[in-house]
Formats: C-alpha cells, structure tokens, sequence
DNA sequence: GCCAACGTTGGC
DNA sequence: GCCAACGTTGGC
C-alpha cells in the first residue's frame, strides 16, 4: 500500500470539482521526478489532496482507483496519468504551517521540495496528517 | 558535458 | 508582487 500528496493548484482543480465529478484523471504532470512517483502507484493506493497558492493546505483524501496509463493531454510519448476517486474530506484543512511545524513531518517532499507535484508519503506520515485534520 | 540564462512554480 | 528554488534549454 503506498501513500501519496497530490497538489493542485485550486485555481485549475479543486477538492469541491473532485467532489462534484467522483472520479477524475490527474494529468497534465510534466515533471520527471512526479513521473516516476505516478508510475510507482498501484490501485487502492491512498492519497491526500493538497491545494498550493491561495490555501495551502491539505484538503482531504482520495484513493487511487486507475494505476498510470499514457496521459492524453500529451502528444509526448511516456507522460503518464492516473484516475483518482474521491475520499473523505477532513474535518479541517492541515496548513503547510502545521505541517512544517510538526517534527514529525520534517522531512516529506511537501516541505523539502514544495515543487515537487506527486509526493510519496509513508504510512506514518499519512497517519499523522489524517489525524491532524480530524 | 558544462553552465549561464531563462521560465515556471509556489511560499511569503 | 516579489523572489527563491528548481527545471529546462541552448551556446560553447
């Protein structure tokens, strides 16, 4: 079971346009380093949704339900995306301030790379954000 | 193959 | 709106 953040710019896609439509394809990832993390999730996989600029913060989970295939928005070969379905929304949004806050959590890709789009997490990890927002 | 210049992203 | 960090591009 692997955990994952997805972020997203609300601006482009929300959690409230997840919501709406259930399931969604998460593409338009042009960053190798994100690739590779796409290409490493397997079905049922569990991820939070993060929103970066105007909220920064995680919103809530989602599950992956579609592992990589060829991301059509691309004419590129090997750009991949994966279809996601929604979760639960946490009771209250987790800041990236508390998230950098807890020492815990120094050291997951949000906080050492906050360009990095697709960022592996650990089951600890997932756990103690989850818990923070409940 | 190195590195400077440029573009983009995202936190502040 | 600014700027730091990172990625990409292109000249050499």
């Amino acid at each position: 079971m692997g955990y994952w953040i997805l972020k997203s710019d609300p601006e482009s896609y929300d959690w409230d346009s997840l919501e709406k439509d259930k399931t969604t394809v998460w593409d338009g990832v042009r960053n190798y380093q994100a690739r590779i993390n796409l290409n490493a999730m397997k079905k049922n996989d569990k991820a939070l949704i993060y929103h970066s600029n105007s909220d920064k913060a995680i919103i809530g989970t989602a599950k992956i339900t579609k592992e990589a295939f060829p991301d059509k928005t691309s004419t590129d070969e090997g750009w991949v995306a994966v279809e996601i379905t929604v979760g639960t929304k946490l009771n209250k949004p987790v800041a990236l301030s508390q998230i950098k806050a807890n020492i815990m959590l120094k050291d997951i890709g949000l906080v050492r790379n906050s360009r990095l789009s697709v960022i592996p997490l650990t089951e600890q990890e997932y756990e103690i954000i989850t818990e923070m927002g409940s």
